[in-house]
DNA sequence: AGCGCTAAGATTGTCAACATAACATGAATT
DNA sequence: AATTCATGTTATGTTGACAATCTTAGCGCT
């Protein structure tokens, strides 16, 4: 069995930590609305905790980009837009890109052959769709992907800019576009996998930047598609 | 006269905004040594405000990542490491050419000719050093150049990325490292602004990821002729 | 001498109250 | 009727005090 870490798990010592810690899932699984105005007294009395620990929470949010502040005024949850999803894809295909150049030098045997298994699983899930497997495991799967050769950069700070700042936004959106993964995109990660076992950079970088343009162009489609009353419903 | 805006100003309306920047610059300056620890009580007192605010202002230092907090324990100034360096030319590396592909489709001509009027302003101030212009001087054009470009990309988050997240690391480093901006890195300027006047992005991206990484050899290079001395005194 | 334990000191996390700025309501005026 | 101004209310920024945690110095023990 796979482990499923797409949200990297940390133990929370403190108030403000967990605080954080629910609110960002809250965030991302849209139980706060998107673009909604973030009460300070209303959530510290909600949550039980002052308006200090709720502060800092808050300023840790900001932190993933998924709240902005304004002094004097207050903090807002994000609000969906099409214009900064694809921004954030045009991101992903440079930083991605260059993690997959990197990783295809640095990951030893042993973790290429973590993710030639998590490849697998994959794969096997998409065959057999009957086994009880739900939309979000392929999704989680998607992520534990990525997350994977992101990690196998060995650039430490490459990691922490991708999986703390970036990809939080990327679990935002995903959620309220809820994208099927499709078999193209599992094709793609197999050509990806495969320049890495052949140590080949070069062809990993270019061919993930491919795979992230051609997921950007389907979630374009995507939304193209999807009737402006979805979209609403999305941002909320 | 061509403003220098290495730091992007903006008016501070609270007192923790106010403090983020004095601290910033403190930091990014060397006032408050690399690594040291930050004491809470003795800053606060020290700049004669409450230590709420103060912690505020750090919370806000860590999303610059001038800083790094660990619970019950403290606040430090992040440490100077060679890696960490390398580090970071390698998303610069990914992320500017990136920044340049988008910038020489998005930036307007006007915008070009701005980025044309810099690189002159440059060229001249490089042939001319009597006219006591000062290192720091060309340190600011240089990152002056590299910021128009990221702006030019219109993309938000990019801009944002880079100019607040990674690029108050690259002056902590830059302060410390002191370089010399070479006639090389000129031409390479020279160069990726002929491809963005060409509007060949292709051909831009190509130029900077060369650049940035003709910087980090440099760099690098100028590491190793330092003496551990040297860079053990840099680190304070 | 070296190691582990204990208690004092200091530092960080948390809270509730105060000061100040933004927002909302309604009356007066053009 | 629409706009502007005054006023009250709410929310945010700020502060100082209290509680929990970590660090350190000192002591006893092996």
């Amino acid at each position: 069995m796979i482990a499923i870490q797409a949200l990297p798990p940390y133990e929370p010592v403190t108030i403000a930590d967990r605080l954080f810690l629910d609110l960002r899932r809250a965030i991302l699984e849209g139980e706060l609305s998107a673009g909604k105005k973030i009460s300070e007294p209303e959530l510290a009395q909600q949550y039980g905790v002052s308006r200090g620990s709720l502060r800092e929470a808050i300023s840790k949010l900001e932190n993933c980009n998924l709240v902005t502040r304004k002094p004097n005024i207050g903090a807002r949850i994000i609000s969906f837009s099409i214009e900064q999803l694809m921004e954030i894809y045009q991101i992903r295909e440079a930083m991605e890109g260059m993690a997959a150049r990197l990783a295809a030098h640095q990951m030893s045997d042993a973790e290429l052959q973590h993710l030639r298994g998590l490849l697998a699983w994959h794969k096997n899930a998409m065959a057999h769709p009957e086994k009880h497997v739900s939309t979000e495991y392929k999704q989680d799967a998607d992520l534990d992907f990525h997350f994977t050769i992101i990690r196998g950069s060995k650039n430490a700070r490459l990691i922490t800019m991708l999986c703390q700042d970036l990809y939080d936004l990327v679990r935002f959106y995903r959620f309220r576009l809820n994208p099927i993964f499709s078999e193209t995109a599992m094709q793609e990660h197999e050509l990806i996998v495969q320049a890495m076992e052949r140590r080949d950079g070069e062809m990993a970088e270019l061919l993930m930047r491919h795979h992230v343009r051609a997921s950007r162009d389907r979630a374009r489609k995507r939304l193209e598609m999807m009737s402006a009353e979805e979209l609403g419903q999305a941002a909320h």
